[in-house]
DNA sequence: AAACTAATTCGATGGTTGTTGAAGCATAGC
DNA sequence: GCTATGCTTCAACAACCATCGAATTAGTTT
């Protein structure tokens, strides 16, 4: 496997903070922390219509980190569930990409005070 | 001082994840990471026109990630840069928010077999 | 004074999206 | 067969938002 880089594509990463960057989303996210529910439980707690919570079930589910099962006895029922290596992983990108450590100094390549400082260090890759 | 719980109020964090969740933004924030630069540094990097630019740093500023300063010399320039404590206490809300190991084992409330059956025997496998 | 520069703000637009209500689908029980 | 249940999908609407062009502000230079 590659040395994981943070420049990688940040397009997928975007997308996965843009689907979690909604506050009832963010909210089942939470509530699927205490474990499994089924949308009518999701439904009731959130105080919002079965067909809402499925469109945002089914935004969660597009990006993996939601999971479903069917019951095995009556398979009217739904069970909703946070993916937990999916869960893992976008923990670990999120801790690569928003840590502080990474801020270099640097000064700016435009401005008045940038002429007269040496930066073909800040030079990096292609031209 | 309060004991911090991830329950705390999700909209605002809500708020942060939607402003890191435009590409464009992240990117900024990317680009950020190797330190100071202006308007016009980024416009160039991303290809894209500064009121643009400052569309979305002022988005990035509105959440409190991006700080900027003037320059001494020259008023006219601007130069933007992350937050630093800003950044450190948000990674460290999303290693608490998204931690995996929150993740709590439960059967659902609802369905048919609520709180009787061990999960083992609980569930198929479904899309 | 005017002209130039960096950046912001304004106005308008097209696309996206959360929300709503009704309809549809699949399963279970009678 | 028929009805009820759990959930999804569809259609429509309203609000939001990224993007673009032009105008504006603030600062510097001549």
């Amino acid at each position: 496997m590659a040395t994981q880089s943070v420049h990688a594509d940040i397009a997928p990463l975007a997308q996965v903070l843009k689907a979690l960057g909604e506050p009832n989303r963010l909210r089942i996210v939470n509530l699927l922390m205490e474990g499994v529910q089924c949308n009518c439980e999701l439904g009731s707690a959130l105080d919002m219509a079965p067909n809402l919570i499925s469109h945002h079930l089914r935004v969660l589910r597009e990006i993996g980190l939601v999971q479903v099962e069917r019951d095995a006895l009556d398979a009217r029922w739904l069970y909703y569930s946070l993916n937990v290596e999916m869960l893992t992983q976008l923990s670990e990108t999120f801790g690569h990409f928003f840590d502080a450590s990474r801020i270099r100094e640097r000064l700016p390549a435009c401005g008045p005070q940038a002429t007269h400082l040496p930066r073909a260090e800040l030079v990096v890759g292609a031209t």
